[in-house]
This record gives C-alpha cells, structure tokens and sequence, in this order.
DNA sequence: GTAGTGACTTCAATTTTTGAAGTCAATGAC
DNA sequence: GTCATTGACTTCAAAAATTGAAGTCACTAC
C-alpha cells in the first residue's frame, strides 16, 4: 500500500499514523517533549543515526509538528521545537507511557523514570478515557465502538478490492 | 542504535515504543480493536503486505500483545485476537484518533470515521489526561514532568558516550 | 473434478536504515 | 595566530526491512 495511501483514509488513527506512526519520530517527539532542541543532543539522547533525524526533523517539521528555527546567525545554529500542533501528542506520549510502565516494567519496585505532576495540586497524573458527559472514567467494558458511514463504506471497498485481486490470480 | 537496545532504556515510552512504535504494528492492533480477527480481512484492511503481516502478528504474539487461536481442526484455521495487555492499548488508540480526527481532518464537517460510546450514558467518550486527586482534566499548561534517577542517569551517560564518540574520530 | 477459502511462505526488486566519515563556518584556549 | 572544538548537518557503502507478485497446502462446496 504505502503511506501516502494510508493518510487518506478515513480512519483518524491512520492519518495520524502516517505522519508520526514510527519508531524514531515518536522517540524523537518524546526528547523534544523533554525540552531538548539541539540537534546532537537529540542524536545522543535518542540513538537515532545523524542521516535519519535529519530527514526525520524535515518530515515533522513540513507536517507542522515541529518547528525549526534558527538561534544564531554566524555560524547559523538552529533548534528545534514542538508546535502546538506537536504539543498537542501529549496524550499519546503519556498513554505510550503509562502501557510501558504497567506492561514492561523492568523491576517491580521500579521507581517512575518519568512523571507528571498537575502544577496546582502536586499530584502525579494519568491518562485516562473520560466521559465528558457524566465525567467518568471509563473502562474498555464500559465502550461501544461505531464506524461512520464514509470509514465504512472505505472499509468495504477494501475487503472488495482484495478479494478481487485474489480472484483474477 | 537498534531497537533491542531501546527496549532496554529506562524510559517506559521507548520500552513501549520498541513493542508497538511502528506504523504497521499499530495499524494492525487498530483493527483487532475493531474486532477483524482472521488473517485474510486484516491484509484487506490494514493493506499490508502478507509477508509483513505475517511477520508482525508473530512478534506481537511473542510480545504477549495478540492471541492466536486456532478455532478450525481440518483444515488447520487460526484466528487473532488482543490480549488483556493488548486491549491496554486502548488509551493509546485513542488520543491518536483524537489527534487525527483534530489536526488532519479531511473537511470541517467531516463525520466522526470512529466513535467510542460510554455504554451507561449513551455519550462519546474522549482520551483526557486527568488529575486523580482532584478529578479534574489538566491541559499542556498544567503540568510539570520530571526523571526519576535511573532515566537521568541513563540520559546522562547517553551524552557522554556520544560526545566521547566524536572526540576520538 | 473444478473452483474456491484461509493462512500463510518464498523470492526478487526496491526502499530504508545504519554507521562511519566528512564538511563548513565560527569560537575559545593558549 | 593556530589548533582543537562545537553544532548542524551531508555523503556513502553495506545491511536490513518492505513490497508485490506468485505459490503452497489442506481442505470444502458444488
């Protein structure tokens, strides 16, 4: 298929898939949701190869997420910073975050490598499924998922799609 | 870097990163989540190749994420299913459904593709990130992230490695 | 006995990623 | 004034991952 096929489908979740659904652009997003802007540091702190976070930044900086500037002028330095946009990914570094702790922790009595703490109370926060309505939590039991009539209609068209390739073998 | 060295880092972001951080991957648990569960309808709808798929359900069955189940004896047929620790992705899903559905809409008016009902109230639920003390919602603004000692040694090591890397080219 | 179905595997061609090395324009230390 | 260092990259060849098409295997339905 290919990526800029998928960042045409209806489905939220692929869209955003396709601009930061890989490894390195979310551990990337992850130090700049850290504060960290230099470029080397961003290579150091993440692992990533100097080639891939150049073309990486590039990418994230054309969809918007990250913006680049320059904070110096000879010899030209720049950083690089999430845009609101960027910022905005917050949830799903935090529920990234959360999955890894419970599921991946390295010890039992690990201490938290990262936390968030709400400023006003100084209590440590969770992601979490709200309902806006009775402003509960909810849990996977308490949910009905739906489709909406243009994903669906996608939906069929692709299950066609294929089993008429299968056929014309 | 390579992966199997992120999965090591004291960092439970890069910890779930290194399981479920890549486009393909988390494609697939979307539609498991939307309950396609035989092998045939997720290549149609992920669009994936059948190699990769192959390949991917194999690592996340490892991983303890997905379930294979043979439901048919003669001939032998199997079927996919998330594990309680893959249906812990849910929040993941979510905030990024929230960010597509937010920041690369298809139109202004475009239908929800996806929608999570709270099953007692009839009302759409939204990932939030929430305070636990008090209940309430917390925004960007609201919070303050810190290291736990270990990340920050992990991080601090990291740097020096990689400065002392390039000093001795 | 011919045509599927479902869950894959195999293979060659293309694309990505890695890792090391190099570049370029300053600046700081001696 | 020169020599090492910093910061932000680029270049290049080798290794790994992905794609897309085709094939396999064990049935079942007509």
């Amino acid at each position: 298929m290919g990526w800029d096929e998928v960042d045409d489908s209806a489905c939220p979740v692929a869209r955003a898939l396709a601009v930061v659904g890989d490894r390195w652009t979310l551990l990337i997003l992850r130090e700049l949701f850290f504060g960290t802007h230099r470029f080397d540091d961003l290579q150091a702190l993440t692992g990533a190869s100097s080639h891939l976070l150049a073309t990486r930044l590039r990418r994230l900086e054309e969809d918007g997420v990250v913006a680049r500037r320059q904070y110096n002028d000879r010899p030209p330095r720049y950083e690089y910073t999430l845009t609101p946009k960027g910022r905005d990914l917050q949830p799903v570094m935090f529920a990234l975050r959360s999955w890894g702790a419970k599921w991946h922790a390295r010890s039992s009595k690990e201490e938290p490598a990262l936390s968030l703490v709400h400023a006003s109370c100084g209590a440590p926060v969770e992601a979490a499924m709200i309902c806006p309505s009775c402003g509960e939590p909810c849990t996977n039991a308490d949910l009905r998922a739906s489709f909406g009539k243009t994903f669906a209609a996608e939906r069929r068209a692709r299950l066609e799609a294929f089993q008429a390739r299968k056929r014309s073998d």
